[in-house]
DNA sequence: TAAATAAAAGATAAAAATGTCTTTTATTTG
DNA sequence: CAAATAAAAGACATTTTTATCTTTTATTTA
C-alpha cells in the first residue's frame, strides 16, 4: 500500500504530533526510538517533510520536531502525497500509463470506487487526531 | 497497491483467459506485446504461476499458455497472493510487525476496513469475466 | 566568544525490485 | 530420428528503495 518510507513518515509525524501537544519539541534519536525506524533514514523523511512545510524543526541545544498548530490539521493525505506521490490517489491499479475513463482497465471501475475509499480515509485522518488514544495506549506506533 | 511484477501479472492472465475462452494457446512474445511488458520479465513470472498451478502451459511447436476451466475461475486475489503474498490482505497500514486487533496502529479500525474492501473486489473479480468487454473494446491491457 | 548541541546535507553502501540475455529442456512435425 | 519450436531455467545487469556513516550549518548556553 504504501512505501516503507512512507510508512514510517506517517508514524513520526503522529508520534511528533502527540509530543507536540504541550508545545515541547522532540529529538531524531527519541523519534527513530518511539517509532522503531533507523535514525539516520527517519532524519531524511523528515527533512523533506519539512521542506515541504508539513514540519517545523530548529537546530540546536533544545531543538527537535515539531507541529504548529497548521501541521497539526495536516491529513496523512498530506503526508502519503509528499512521500509517495499521488500514484495511489489517480494512478491506474493495473499499471496502466494513466489512469482512464474512456481508456480503462478491466478492473477500472471497481479499483476507483476502493480507491476513492483509500483517499477519503486519509484525508479526514489528521495528524492532531490521534494524540488521546496513543496516551491511554489503546493504539501503538511501534512492533 | 501493487508490485510492478503483479500488475504485469493480472494483466497477463486476463490476457490469457481472453485467448483461451476458444481453447487456443498464445506464446509469451504476443502475451509481451499485448499487455505492453518485457518479454522475459513476464515470463519468470508466468513461470512461478504456472509452478503454482493458476496457469497451464505446454513447450513446443503450437504450444504456448493457456487457463483450463479451473483457472478461469481464478480470482484476482489468486494472483496477488502468489506474486506479493498477503501482506495487502493482512498486512498493517503503518508498517507495525503485524495487524493486530490487541496492538492495534492509530489507523488500524478504518485500515481494516479499506483493506477488507480491495479483499473483497479483488476475490470477486475472477479471470473467465473480463473477455466479454475487452472483445467489445471496452476495456483494454495496456498504454 | 567558545563550546556544546542538534538538525541539515552529503556520500556511500546494502538490499530488493525490475529488466535483459543465454542456455537448457520438452514437444511437435517432417 | 533430426530439425524446429517454444517454454523453463539460469546468469547477469540496471534501477530503485532502504539503510548507514560522515561532514556541515545553525542555534543555544555558559
Ligand atoms: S484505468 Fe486502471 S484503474 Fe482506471
Ligand atoms: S495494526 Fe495497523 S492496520 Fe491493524
Amino acid at each position: 500500500m504504501f512505501s516503507k518510507t512512507c510508512e514510517y513518515a506517517i508514524r513520526a509525524m503522529i508520534f511528533i504530533a502527540q509530543k507536540s501537544k504541550d508545545g515541547s519539541k522532540v529529538g531524531i534519536k527519541e523519534i527513530a526510538k518511539g517509532i522503531d525506524s533507523p535514525e539516520h533514514f527517519i532524519a531524511k523523511i523528515l527533512q523533506e517533510l519539512g521542506r515541504k512545510r508539513l514540519l517545523q524543526s530548529v537546530k540546536g541545544p533544545n531543538g527537535g520536531f515539531y507541529l504548529d498548530d497548521e501541521s497539526l490539521q495536516c491529513s496523512l493525505a498530506d503526508i502519503v502525497k509528499v512521500v509517495d506521490g499521488d500514484k495511489l490517489f489517480t494512478g491506474c491499479g493495473l499499471g496502466l500509463k494513466q489512469c482512464s475513463e474512456t481508456h480503462p482497465c478491466p478492473i477500472h471501475h471497481e479499483f476507483r470506487s476502493v480507491r476513492k475509499g483509500i483517499q477519503t480515509m486519509l484525508e479526514n485522518a489528521k495528524l492532531g487526531a490521534f494524540t488521546e488514544e496513543l496516551e491511554k495506549s489503546l493504539t501503538f506506533l511501534k512492533r
